[in-house]
Order: structure tokens, then sequence, then C-alpha cells
DNA sequence: GATTTCATAGGACACTTGCCCTAAGAAATA
DNA sequence: TATTTCTTAGGGCAAGTGTCCTATGAAATC
């Protein structure tokens, strides 16, 4: 098999194993028993197990900003924008329920840890804030169009960490509904919303 | 030295070393040279590293338990009561911005983790959630008090968790400030309340 | 066909982990 | 004073940690 690969499906197994275990709780031996990869092998890819987590990161922010570019292309307009970030949360409630957001998990697991990494990882968050920022900008809402992108972000945290706490679906989706009807608050329909 | 106070010395010293560098990346020996005992002495306290969480955990429990009483004795109508729950966001903002909110990072390590204990942790959370229901009920909000109350933990949850992963002040007050508005919106001052 | 580069295997390293045992000093009790 | 109980120290365990090295087939290049 290439090297690249190989990489990558150890990227993408270290992806998986750190949002569901942890980083620090995950081995190198779990990542190359996963893959099914000898240790010296998988030392060929990488030397480090930052060196890893550094991958991880790199990887989902390229995701992510694939992601949100697609939503902003497809979507119709900027609520409805909004209105798809807010819906991950039921769409992944399973994996939420369990493991958390993956974000703000590791966010929060590496600064604990005061890991280096640990501003990298917060740079996810600033995908999706700025991200969010740019679609109330598009609703007219110049003014607090980052303490709103905040807001709801914020709203996303909140749920994400009671869901995993009380595994309950039914808050989800109240809570989900509650953030619809306020971003229909914040921006009614009928108000000439200064779409660019 | 009594074995009660050693004793107390070791779980309150692995309350903050869980609490500032996780369970997992807590070490037997880091408990042990942090109150200066040998990991034999150590052993005769705890048998393993589980049972001391459990021991961290109650006293959580007992300590949340007797804060919630307090307030709820001193502060003059349940509004205040909600209120001073909110304002620990501000009180705690240092330890906040560095390692998250106590029960909100547990919760998520031990889903993780999928620890035996991760409903133990859970239950911090449920004597926020009752104690909060049980404010909301006195307001005259019996029909949706434990939404409310899972609301309200909701907003704590987002905003210790961005307040970690972007170490912002402003954002702590201006989102503490927006959930106080909120409150006197759920239960205007003049609209007789239904206090018990 | 010969030679170099690539990809892998597997062992070994120094260290730490949680866990367990025994021995001995301190303190209380008889 | 003698005896028992409480508390501590420290060594040692097998397993696992991240890291590193060398050896060996495969593949590509000359």
């Amino acid at each position: 098999m290439g090297a690249r690969e190989t990489r990558q499906q150890i990227v993408d197994a270290a992806d998986r194993l750190f949002y569901e275990s942890g980083f620090e709780a995950t081995s190198f031996a779990d990542i190359a028993k996963d893959v099914g990869l000898s240790r010296g092998n998988f030392y060929y890819h990488f030397k480090t197990k930052d060196e890893i987590l550094d991958a991880v990161i790199t990887q989902r922010m390229a995701n992510t900003r694939a992601m949100l570019e697609a939503w902003e292309h497809a979507a119709a307009s900027p609520t409805d924008c909004i209105r798809n970030f807010v819906h991950i949360l039921i769409t992944n409630r399973a994996k939420i329920m369990a493991y958390g957001c993956p974000v703000g998990t590791l966010c929060n697991e590496l600064a604990k840890l005061d890991h280096l990494a640990k501003d990298d990882a917060a740079g996810l968050f600033t995908l999706f804030r700025d991200w969010l920022r740019r679609q109330f900008i598009r609703l007219g809402r110049e003014a607090d169009a980052d303490a709103l992108a905040l807001h709801v972000l914020m709203g996303s945290q909140g749920v994400a960490t009671l869901a995993t706490a009380f595994r309950d679906e039914e808050f989800i989706r109240r809570e989900v509904a509650d953030m619809e009807a306020w971003l229909l608050v914040q921006c009614p329909v009928g108000s000439a919303p200064n779409v660019h």
C-alpha cells in the first residue's frame, strides 16, 4: 500500500479514537491495532503522538471548511445556513450523547493538559465562529454579528454537554427548536434582511 | 496525623488535580507527591484510583448541596438564587478559562472513558437541575420548570466551554448579562410570581 | 540485472502506570 | 510495661507508555 493511504488510515483512526476515547486515553498501540500496523511501521509515518494530533486537527479543519462552504453554496438563505449548523445536534445526536461535541471536548481536554496544540484546536471553533458571523452579516446584523455567532456556538456547546450527561434526546430536540425560534426573532422573515 | 485528616488531604488534592489536569492524566504518584505521602501510605487510604474518584464525587456532591442550600436560605427571592448560580461564571472566570467547568469537563471525560462513575458525575448536574427547577417553581413556572432549569444549565455549560477555548472574559460577562435579562423576561418583577 | 528508495515488521529502550506486599515506628490500650 | 491497633515507608510487580533502532522484503530507478 502507498504511504499516503496508510497515513490517511492512521489519521482517520486517530481522529475517531481521539473523539471516542479522548486524546490522552488513546495510545499509540490503540491506533496501530485499529489500522493493523506494527509499531515500527507506525513510527515510519508519525514520530510522536503530538504529530498525529496535529494531523488530526489539520484534517478536521479542512473537512469543516469544506462542509461550511458546501452549506453556504447550497442553502438558499443565511438563515438556512445557521439552521443547518444547529441541526448538527440532531443529526449527530447519537454520537454527541455518547462522546460529546468533537470540538468542545477536544478543546477542554487539551486545555487541561495545557497542550501546545490547544489553540490549534480552538481554531476549529474560530472556523465556525467566523462562518456564523458571516451569515449574520448577510442578514444585516453587522453591528453584533460576532456576538450572535458566539451565542449560537454557545448554545450548541451547552446542548452537547448536557446531552452527554443526561443522554436525553428530547432535550436536544427542544433546545434546537428553541434556537430556531430565536433565530427567526433575530431576523424576522419579512423584515428586509440585508442579503448580499 | 490522624487517618481522617490524611484522607481528607488526599481527596482535596485529587479534587484539584482531577479538575486542573483531568482524571486520566492525573496519576497516583501526582496525588501522593502533592500531599507528600509515600505510595505505600497512599494505598493504605485508597486501594484504587476509582475509589478516589468516588470520594471526590461524593465530596463535590456534599459541597454543592451545602452551597445551594446556603443560597436558598440567604437569597431574598428565587430570581436572586438563579442569579447567584449564573454568577459563578464570573466569580470563577479565571479557573473556568483555564480548566472549564468542573462538572461539565468531568462528565465529558468519564463519558469518553465509558467509566462506571460517569452517571455519578452526572448526578452533580442533577443537583443543580433540581435546585434550579425548584426556583422556577417558586416563581410560578410549574409547567416548564424543568425545561427552564435545563436551559439555564445549558447556558452555563456553553459559556464555560467557549470561555476555555477563547479565554475571553468579555464574552463571559456579556452572556451572563444576557442570561440575567432573559431571567427577568421569564418572570417579570411585577407579574405576581407564585412564591411559596 | 544492479542499486537505491520505500514501506513494513518486530524487537528493545527507559520510564511510568495502577496495584500490592511486608516491615517498622507511633499511638493507644491493656 | 506489654500488647495490640493505627499509620506510614518503601520496595517491587507485571503491564503498558512513547520513542527509537535495525533488518528485510517490495518497488522503483538506473
